[in-house]
DNA sequence: TAAAAGTAGATTGTTAACAATTAAGAATTG
DNA sequence: CAATTCTTAATTGTTAACAATCTACTTTTA
């Protein structure tokens, strides 16, 4: 996946999200700083950090003096008018930004896209959930979209929390290639239509 | 407002981000953790966080050991998409949970429109765009919208960094006025139409 | 002179000790 | 016995010192 981290805090930040996503902390249960900050060998002050970005992000609930616990994954209406906001952004994003989009910013697209193929073949749940996710990130990224950046991520983190997807992983990566020659060959209104078809 | 804040890193948080909504900071300028905690009489701990928060919220602009900025507001166009946004989840959030709203709920709106009209009489713009945030807010909770939440204060945030609002704040108060008279009447669609024409 | 390498100061990142708060059970009181 | 008040252990919140990193400037070198 090739995620370069500065900081201990961003690691840490991304692994408990990815545990989180994985379901190893049992949802309702409160996550307590010092057990994980000895788990990571780490002090509390990044933990801490971690929670509360991950607070913002949506995956973790935050209450003063009594710390973090793992969030309940919204209600089924509720999803799906989440699924509806994030295919109106990426609608949008693609949208207004496809054509600006230099031949040389398809680069991180297909690598994502490389590291898909790999997730699914692998056959693991959370690691092609990730991918899936870094793949059209790749995409806002590359169409000027990054002012929406954090919004686009709380609305994945709750589609995540609750990541019953198709078990047919070919069909994952295939529907991610679509995307990928439409956006190649600057077919706008196909991109658009496969990419909504995707995000379910 | 009467806002409790019960950690020092609340306060601390909600005075930065009064302070970059009122525009006391250049845009741009990065924002240094040891002044501001001089300033407030903290040590750095609680500024980090703030940062880190006020980050996800969409103020400031975080890069790893070089600090943070305040955010630029976003571009026309995409302002425009961004009210969109707020517009949807608002009549979302209305359209499905204003039935089960109890009389009983009513009384923090009616308090936030209080304070509005106290804020649209001193004519301090922060103070009517705080408050004129509260009483959406208040609406969103009554009506079980907690969930979405982060998302609506990342889009606010979003909106209030360029709140090039009407100078008519008789206006401003009388549009509130018209949206919690609908929410009282349960008149559901008139209630959206009333929000909708609101948020811009 | 221009590019590269080094250096000092400023700034952020991390840690560990200390303070404040919470929650749960024991003791007390009516 | 039920309700309330203490008490204590667990947990989070805050602080200040220390470490790592970056920035701008100076020095070196071709």
């Amino acid at each position: 996946m090739a995620t370069i981290t500065r900081t201990i805090r961003e690691q840490v930040t991304n692994q408990i999200r990815d545990d989180v996503v994985a379901g190893k902390f049992p949802a309702g249960e409160p996550l307590r700083e010092a057990e994980l900050a000895e788990r990571f060998g780490v002090s509390r002050g990044p933990i801490r950090d971690a929670f509360l970005q991950l607070s913002q992000e949506g995956f973790l609930g935050y209450q003063a003096n009594r710390g973090v616990t793992v969030r309940k994954p919204p209600r089924a209406e509720n999803r799906e008018f989440i699924v509806l906001l994030r295919q109106q952004i990426e609608s949008y994003i693609i949208r207004r930004g496809l054509d600006q989009l230099r031949n040389g910013s398809l680069a991180p697209i297909k690598a994502a896209l490389n590291d898909l193929k790999s997730a699914c073949a692998e056959g693991d749940v959370t690691t092609v959930a990730k991918c899936d996710m870094a793949f059209h990130e790749a995409i806002l990224v590359a169409c000027n979209g990054d002012e929406f950046l954090p919004v686009w991520k709380w609305l994945c983190s709750q589609m995540l929390l609750t990541y019953s997807r198709l078990q047919n992983y070919q069909q994952v990566y295939d529907e991610h290639v679509e995307i990928l020659e439409a956006l190649e060959g600057g077919r706008k209104q196909t991109a658009i239509a496969a990419m909504k078809a995707n995000i379910r």
